[in-house]
DNA sequence: TTGCCATGTGAATCCCAATTCACTAGGCTT
DNA sequence: AAGCCTAGTGAATTGGGATTCACATGGCAA
């Protein structure tokens, strides 16, 4: 066990079993496949999570945080200046752009079956980008930059839509990146006129 | 084995196996549970399926079927005068309608994860309901109804966008109907703006 | 030193659902 | 009637992965 001795392990039960999930989604991170990535025995896992689906809350958690954070961090570093509808662009851009990075662990959090547990964090991720676009949307409308709508539906159906015409074209061992260049700006347009932006 | 003489076995195994999947998604459609909705023995099945993956395959064939059908017969009846963008509208409001009726089985056949086999049918389906709908898209920019766009991402964010939009609020149990009373207005706004029509 | 606790081990066990198979049972043909 | 085929049965088997548990090991406090 001369390993890792700079990083617990419970740290890096963590990190194997993100790694794993990105690598080949829930199915191939077994607790077996977890543990010996992180260089413990199986046994160990349940020294640290009192089950595999804890420890995939947590890991989902963690991710889900991170976009999160890269979201919002992406509007918070725009100029003064920008627009509302420029500030939503940036965030769907960024989750998009992040998407496309990571397909495999996108999918992952977006749409991959799991424990209902874990669906349940995924609903409540899913609630919060929803939130971050609708805020985006009403501040866009009250400003006068958009016109009034449902911001609810349209916040969901964008997230959503972003999110599926990423993980469609993407999700399924698609080849390397038909079309990574396009697709960006052309989602942009998509979303602008989705909103109602002149 | 008085039961439905009517209907041959295999037509029950399929039906069954339809409704455990609409009533409580792949994780309740187990083999014990199908065959003893169709009033057989498990091991029935295996004279009708290879297995029991063939089988899902079937029945998702069978449902994605009737739900194009039914999205083209809508543009179908439409009058001849109708725009374009009207087609495209009622296309994916017929989709949406279906879906909010049935979010289980909607769920299903969007989103909930299955063996490989019934996976690359979902991708298949998907395809065609792109297919439809990137059809209507080019419709209306020939005819000058539409601007120029990227149509197959266009196309797939609205399917995409429209399935999530559904499925987000209506899928995890969530109560009778919110209200899908103002959902589907909504949905066909953003429709009509994602597109461009003015 | 002794005892205790936290951590680790990994084979054995448990669980659960798919699948098999030896065995009816009814009908049709010769 | 005898042979054969299709459809059905359901207990037993399989298979794969999660979980347990009896057994180390090493540090640290009394």
């Amino acid at each position: 066990m001369t390993e890792e001795l700079l990083v617990p392990t419970r740290e890096r039960l963590l990190q194997a079993a993100r790694e794993l999930i990105e690598e080949g989604g829930y199915g191939a991170a077994s607790v077996v496949a977890i543990a010996g990535r992180a260089g413990v025995a199986a046994g160990t896992l349940y020294r640290h999570f009192s089950s595999k689906e804890e420890l995939f809350v947590e890991v989902f958690r963690s991710v889900c945080d991170r976009e999160v954070q890269a979201m919002a961090a992406a509007a918070a570093s725009m100029p003064a200046s920008s627009t509302h509808v420029d500030r939503l662009v940036t965030v769907l851009a960024t989750f998009a752009r992040r998407a496309l990075r990571r397909p495999r662990l996108a999918w992952a959090l977006i749409a991959e079956p799991v424990d209902p547990r874990v669906d349940a964090e995924r609903l409540a991720y899913r609630e919060r980008y929803s939130e971050l676009t609708a805020e985006a949307l009403r501040a866009g409308i009250a400003a006068g930059e958009l016109p009034e709508q449902n911001v609810e539906l349209t916040a969901a159906a964008l997230v959503g839509g972003c999110g599926e015409a990423l993980v469609g074209p993407l999700s399924p061992l698609a080849s390397a990146a038909p079309g990574s260049q396009e697709i960006l700006p052309a989602l942009e347009t998509f979303v602008r006129r989705a909103v109602g932006a002149v």
